[in-house]
DNA sequence: GCGCCGAAAATTGGCGCCAATTGTTTTGGA
DNA sequence: TCCAAAACAATTGGCGCCAATTTTCGGCGC
């Protein structure tokens, strides 16, 4: 207690440069360049939260599906407390509903919601083609060209993996972007957009129509960005066209077309 | 038990409609729409959290500043979990940082995000001005005039709700846009963004520009679109023009400054 | 004097228990 | 027979405690 050390430790620290506020303040100690953090927590790569978003993405899990807190830890096999940060944190992004002393659901959009989920994508959507058109190199090409490839090759046999290529199109064309910012978001906009075509689609109809993605894949590789926007506006439209307005009636009706189908993951509850 | 009950009560139930899945299904009740619920949980309006944000849209709370569990709780009088809860929430939205063990700190955007946070805001915001002038009505304009006159009124005197009105002015032409959805998302890029800016910016440079609000108001009540949405990227180009890539000499610089400076809502400790 | 190393203090993370609320069933009455 | 009210069961919400990790403080050796 030499110099003056009458400092109040606790104002205003900064995070990443740990705490060399006073102890180190002329020199770096060795090999710490300054801004560095070991490890940034990301609730997205929980187990729970990716399990009930792919559950999700996979139409798996339905609007309005209650999550319960016990059942999805014992279903999940972790404790019930991962299940609720997880839930909250779904909650933050608005995939799922809390309601007080009554749990959580999947989220169910209003239908004036799911239009405006789809207007926003098409304003999203014509800046990341813009963008990826914009800055697209020789690797963006091989990966557009690897996907398009990909998505052709699709036999449309299994029903998931075709939901995850159509959807990956949107993606990589937002990743080749190359603003996170906007790529978040687009992610976040297709996983509600899924919810809303969930809750308002017609049964029996393809979710997103394959065929335009080939087109905008080359209106992109041909660097034609009017065009392209267009089209992607046009695809846009296209998928928010197959979903309709729904009454009581038609959810009543579906409601008892679940229970006979029954499934739905069914966690083992029988006697 | 009369007729068949044998049916497995866990499978999977509609949030809003409560259950009446099996109990009454023929009939509604009495009065209740269908889809209705009572409470949906929102954690915006959680004291803690308006705290927090509130805190740092006024820019008392710096990027960086580390946010401990039980001084919070004791600063704003609640229990360690709500402000869990609250610092998770925010954590999701990208406004905190959480590390394993460490705690949570305000998020400090790196420099390439910052930029993509203004690029994206670009998109978002030309996006709600031209919608805010293709479905601009008397109210709408009514509205818009009074914040104009509200802000041409504001005699800087106070910082802390100059701010506020600059900011209002950007969240009303999203409002007026009609899209909830694009306005919860240019609502959230004006938080980041202003944490990007307390990050970056110089010291002594204003905010925001004032002398552009009252032209993009005018050309939005002309209806003039294009110009419109020229001016308010010129505009956010402005904002993002003042902030610069600071390096760590600066940083330690600026640290050395705020322990000088001290203040920021010390937490009294001392004795 | 400087840096490294070990122990104590503080903070976060997780688990179990119990209160509070909700939904369901049963019971009583008109 | 149908409706209403109360008891029961199940689920969520919250609090306290304790383990695990980090940060800090003190001491030792160079």
């Amino acid at each position: 207690m030499t110099t003056t050390r009458a400092k109040p430790r606790n104002v205003a620290r900064t995070a990443p440069a740990r705490s060399q506020a006073r102890a180190k303040l002329r020199r770096r100690p060795v090999a710490k360049p300054e801004t560095e953090a070991p490890d940034p927590r990301r609730m997205d790569d929980d187990p729970v939260v990716r399990g009930i978003l792919t559950a999700i993405s996979q139409k798996r899990l339905k609007p309005g599906t209650k999550l319960g807190e016990d059942r999805l830890a014992r279903a999940l096999g972790t404790t019930r407390i991962h299940v609720r940060q997880a839930l909250a944190h779904l909650a933050s992004r608005k995939i799922v509903v809390q309601f007080p002393n009554r749990g959580a659901f999947v989220y169910r959009p209003t239908w004036e919601e799911a239009r405006e989920m789809f207007a926003a994508r098409r304003v999203i959507e014509a800046a990341t083609v813009a963008a990826a058109i914009d800055r697209l190199d020789k690797h963006g090409k091989a990966l557009l060209k690897a996907h398009m490839a990909r998505e052709a090759a699709d036999d449309r046999s299994d029903r998931w993996t075709s939901l995850s290529l159509t959807a990956d199109f949107h993606i990589l064309i937002a990743e080749l972007a190359g603003n996170h910012v906007l790529l978040d978001m687009a992610r976040e906009l297709m996983l509600r957009t899924s919810l809303a075509i969930a809750t308002f689609e017609q049964p029996g109809e393809p979710d997103c129509s394959p065929d335009s993605h080939p087109d905008i894949g080359a209106l992109v590789l041909a660097r034609d960005k009017a065009a392209a926007i267009a089209a992607m506006t046009h695809h846009l439209e296209d998928i928010e066209r197959r979903i309709q307005p729904r009454d009581a009636e038609a959810e009543v009706d579906e409601l008892t077309a679940i229970f006979k189908d029954l499934g739905v993951a069914a966690a083992r509850h029988d006697g």
